[in-house]
DNA sequence: CGCGCACTTGAACCCCTTCAACGGGCGTGG
DNA sequence: CCACGCCCGTTGAAGGGGTTCAAGTGCGCG
């Protein structure tokens, strides 16, 4: 089992509360594309991401996805639903193979991670998801062409490792609309685009003032 | 000034506490539809909303308003922005008459309120953003029929007291859209309504259906 | 060579908003 | 008391932004 001490999270734990957590938890080995879990199941664990990335999304009745935001270790999955025993909002996927403590939150000792500094970490992963939240909310009201735009200005850098095809799920619209509006601003003198996907910024004033 | 410790939030707090809060805070009378804060606005004041209502919303650049949330004593308004320094993520505006103490967080001394109390507070309200966040990134891509169907489902006390108007506000549409479904709902009969904004459901399981 | 995948492009379609017109209820002022 | 204006809800028609569907291209790789 991996030693919990020598990850950075774990720093400020008591040896008391460490042992209880290897007591109850496992460390399982995820492969890219499982599920951890899905959105309405009801909580059994807790999840810590170790190692990894995974993308939280959620599923409409017509089976499209809506991408909330993507975590990297070392952060939780699933608290609020843990905490509250509410289902779950969303689906957790592992993009890349991960390692996730799966935590049997409800074997714990009451005491346990009751402390303020848990309790502190918590708030920071809380405000990191509602801003992520707030991301997703502001780009439903945005056109296409400005998220585009704001994804141009922001993510350059993203662009030569990234497919159209997963850029688009990002940033919530069918790769037709994302291939569209790219050759648009190309079209437009906005950018500059070659064959290896490597965008460059022309024409950096309109595009923020589509972005706003 | 009203006496703090009469409020149940502020019965676990210290003596102490509370006469730094006062000495750092005023209590403000509000009236409808003025704004405690605006989106984008560098965050001055902790707010604590003691009574009344408010609604928080997002405006994109045509002036069209994306509602978020409707908060109610007492709790937070405002906090993520006070505690990590960012600009308000959105706008609060009262709907009624309001009393709310404005708190003047940064001449707080470090340790006000950084116990284990205040703390589970703020993990309760961020909870409760985090669901009408969930909420609203739901309705931005479930139909306008469903989300009807969920909000009659859920909410069908409110429609004696709403107008249509302020309903399909929160349900992020048209007072059109909302209008042609309640009455396609009707047609169908689904759903039985008089004169006076009195539902009845009539077929509860195909609006399940409809919500999901 | 052939297959699969990513991207492109056009056309149809759909959901919802916008715009416009209208009816009804209610309060206010003449 | 009626007249008027206003707000709320309704209904129709048009428009638009994006998705879906379908077909085609180009590239990499076994």
């Amino acid at each position: 089992m991996i030693e919990l001490k020598s990850i950075p999270f774990f720093v400020n734990f008591s040896d008391k509360d460490i042992k209880m957590l290897k007591d109850n938890s496992t460390l399982v080995n995820y492969n890219a594309n499982d599920i951890v879990y899905y959105e309405r199941d009801k909580p059994k664990y807790l999840f810590l991401l170790i190692e990894g990335g995974v993308n939280v999304y959620k599923t409409n009745s017509k089976g499209r996805q809506l991408h909330i935001h993507t975590v990297n270790p070392v952060d939780f999955l699933g608290e609020l639903a843990v905490f509250y025993k509410i289902p779950y909002h969303n689906t957790t996927e592992c993009i890349t193979k991960c390692k996730i403590l799966k935590i049997d939150y409800y074997k714990l000792n009451k005491n346990f991670c009751k402390d303020l500094f848990f309790c502190k970490e918590l708030v920071n992963s809380l405000n990191s998801r509602i801003t992520a939240l707030m991301q997703v909310v502001d780009s439903s009201f945005l056109t296409t062409k400005e998220r585009v735009a704001r994804f141009i200005l922001k993510n350059l850098n993203e662009f030569k490792d990234s497919t159209y095809t997963d850029i688009s799920k990002r940033l919530n619209m069918t790769p037709e609309t994302f291939s569209r509006i790219l050759n648009d601003f190309k079209r437009k003198k906005l950018i500059d685009m070659d064959s290896e996907h490597n965008i460059t910024i022309i024409d950096k004033n309109t595009l923020l003032e589509i972005s706003e």
